[in-house]
DNA sequence: ATTAATGTTCAGAA
DNA sequence: TTTCTGAACATTAA
């Protein structure tokens, strides 16, 4: 479930290896018995990436784009358990997707692993990323956004902050994962009404937004159970091991050592957390 | 053997 | 306009 800290963590390990790095060839794995997401097609692809240099990596939301020389940007949407790797996938029949680079160098390619195959490949013109973006209307990056932007945002709906918070529309980069560990560092109930929150719970919510995402980053993202999750090079993160609540039901809180973190479930999707430090 | 749960995004409905 | 629901998919736990 690629969140912002990991989607930051394969820009980041991807980033020194990829760059100026000529693209060679693209392929279908061979392993793979279904088709990804891919548009524009394969052909076409090809025939826009060859020879072209990737000349940046750079993260949006929860989205890997690489900037290719010329203008165009492919974009790796990971949705649930895509992986942009390196090298050695964490097992070869869930590799979808592959660019060989020229010249020697430690890597000479770079792989689209998807175990449930929910994550797209898209190749965007020059211009037209910044087309799809706004008509998108994604919401400030989870790092940039003010206190001031989140008081303006909670006023315009009827729903449950934390709801909003997983909506990127509103803020980019948030799922469900670390929509409870934030809100639990910022002593806030997942079921408050957005529009209740105080100018002080919005700055409160900010801060503990930047806490938490930028400690999850430090620790390289979070690989849970499933152990799904994997930075560029196969490696686990490590954030798994500061989680609060996410997870946690029955357990003691971590915070109060008094009460025992709740499950509940909004928006179709568990929500973990301590009714004592996160009172209504 | 079924069924539910996992979590992201989008299309389509309310 | 805003919000909600179900589908896409693979895998595991009950």
């Amino acid at each position: 479930m690629p969140e912002l800290p990991e989607v930051e963590t394969m820009v980041r390990g991807l980033r020194p290896h990829v760059l100026g790095r000529t693209i060679l060839s693209v392929s279908l794995c061979p392993h793979d018995c279904k088709p990804i997401t891919l548009q524009p097609s394969l052909a076409r692809q090809r025939r826009q990436l060859l020879g072209k240099q990737f000349l940046e990596v750079s993260r949006l939301g929860k989205r890997v784009v690489f900037h290719v020389s010329e203008g165009s940007h492919l974009v790796i949407e990971p949705r649930m358990t895509g992986l942009m790797l390196l090298s050695d996938p964490p097992d070869l029949s869930h590799l979808r997707l592959k660019w060989e680079f020229a010249g020697e160098s430690e890597f000479s390619s770079l792989w689209f692993w998807d175990r449930r195959g929910l994550g797209t490949v898209t190749l965007y013109a020059p211009g037209q990323l910044a087309e799809k973006y706004h008509q998108q209307s994604l919401g400030p990056d989870a790092l940039e956004m003010t206190a001031e932007d989140w008081v303006v945002r909670c006023r315009k709906t009827e729903r449950e902050i934390k709801v909003v918070m997983m909506d990127q529309k509103m803020v980019a980069g948030i799922g469900n994962l670390y929509a409870s560990e934030i809100l639990h560092q910022a002593k806030l109930n997942p079921t408050s009404p957005a529009k209740s929150l105080s100018q002080k719970s919005c700055e409160k919510l900010t801060e503990s937004m930047r806490v938490v995402l930028l400690n999850a980053i430090e620790c390289e993202g979070s690989t849970l159970g499933d152990g799904t999750y994997r930075n560029a090079l196969n490696q686990n993160g490590s954030y798994q091991n500061q989680h609060r609540v996410y997870m946690k039901e029955g357990l003691i809180c971590p915070s109060c050592h008094q009460d025992s973190i709740l499950r509940i479930v909004q928006a179709q999707r568990s929500t973990f957390f301590c009714p004592t430090c996160q009172p209504t």
